[in-house]
DNA sequence: TTGCTACTGTGTATTTTTTACACTAAGTAA
DNA sequence: TTACTTAGTGTAAAAAATACACAGTAGCAA
């Protein structure tokens, strides 16, 4: 691996949805006393890591995606650059990087990226044992600034919503409109009226109607739609607004 | 002043609404043969410089700003960070690099801030020989990526405009209301009606009439109007929907 | 097999918002 | 005094957003 660059790393907010519910995926972060084995502190951080000397800062934060869910091809963008040289701030951070990076630099600035993930088809559990979902309104202590982060990562995703359908990263391909609702209601923290909601994704030539129901559930079976972003790219001239 | 890091540098878009029209400043940059004094190239670049050790990013655009145009309290938004190593690629860059910054690292990671300024009040020309406005919609040969981030920052300033009133930065203190419709037909690139636009403008309590005309102007003087950011923080939540 | 549970799927009337549109008023300059 | 230029104003029609209730169907349990 090349060099990394001393200044500059990647942070992503990776979020999932499941059951009702928006999740980030964190990794615990534990450091034990070398002589007694004692735990000192436990919390939890965002996925993230130095660039890479000559490696475009997107590359990075795909390279962190690939590590931590097994995945590429998945959405990723840029939301905010961290650049205060007073992040670290909290004691746990301090022994943190003393303990694992001594030779990291002091003033690092972080470019944080949102990604978005089907979380049915990613399991970090089984792959890295220190990474688990937690809901966005539920989370646990949290290192360095990766609070904030995700405070500003959600503020993004809930205006980039409005704007643009990046909902369906987050769904499997093939999804009934009751859960893209919940997935709207979620995320934007509001309750909608469900015959509106239709109404309008009627009006959207690129939410698809399959000829196919959901199978196994205990009630009525949902009718099942893909998104199409390729109707997409070529009607989004006419409504722009997603939605809500 | 403290040694900068060498990776990481901020660019500002400095916009300036001027007579209908949106401006950039731009410093424009002029490679000479040491030894004829023949000129090699002259294009123009973005204003911009590296971060300094210890240095909030926030700060190190605000104190590229107050070079530029004199003034600080301006308004000023990171809108994207621009972390492709083949960043500088055309020869002119190249040349500019190695006669006046040879030591620098090729891999520069820049945050790209957005920055709006009342331009009656900055007169770069006077302070700063070789920085002038230019249209956005006609503008020179631009050194590095900056083109792009231009750009880039006027699709951040359209998304922003619709959202927060931050337009009221582009133009005087004391404004008409067809100067503010000019500010946002020219950013948005629409042309908006004037009666609907001022009945919404009506409905706005953060834009005060004051009892105050136009003056010298060869035709029905206007009423003037200013920006209440106060009123504004206390009846956000009411409209968050900004004139468009 | 019957009934219970849980979620799906559908239409209309009302209110609100957006849009389109044309003439008079007031000042300067010739 | 006239011409020119921009300011300032209201209404009707269309479109969009909102509020709202009941029948349908699969699985499951009694």
């Amino acid at each position: 691996m090349k060099p990394f660059i001393n200044n500059i790393s990647v942070d992503c907010i990776i979020f999932g949805f499941d059951s009702g519910r928006l999740n980030v995926l964190l990794t615990k972060r534990e450091l034990e006393d070398e002589k007694t084995g004692n735990i000192i502190f436990t919390d939890y951080t965002v996925q993230g890591h130095h660039v890479l000397e000559g490696e475009h800062i997107d590359d990075a934060a795909r390279r962190v995606l690939k590590d931590k869910t097994g995945f590429d091809n998945i959405y990723l963008e840029q939301f905010h650059t961290f650049g205060d040289p007073g992040r670290i701030q909290h004691e746990r951070d301090k022994l943190w990087i003393s303990a694992k990076f001594p030779t990291v630099a002091a003033h690092v600035v972080s470019v944080g990226y949102c990604s978005l993930v089907d979380s049915t088809k990613v399991k970090p559990d089984t792959q890295h044992q220190f990474t688990s979902w937690w809901p966005v309104d539920k989370l646990p202590l949290l290192g360095y600034d990766h609070a904030e982060m995700i405070a500003r990562a959600l503020d993004f995703l809930r205006i980039k919503i409005q704007r643009e359908p990046v909902g369906f990263e987050l769904l499997p391909e093939k999804f009934t409109l009751s859960q893209l609702q919940n997935l709207y209601e979620a995320i934007l923290g509001v309750s909608l009226d469900r015959r509106n909601f239709r109404k309008k994704v009627g009006q959207m030539k690129f939410i698809i109607p399959l000829n196919e129901k959901q199978k196994g559930v205990a009630h009525k079976p949902a009718q099942v739609f893909i998104f199409s972003r390729d109707v997409y790219d070529r009607t989004k001239k006419e409504k722009l607004d997603i939605l809500v």
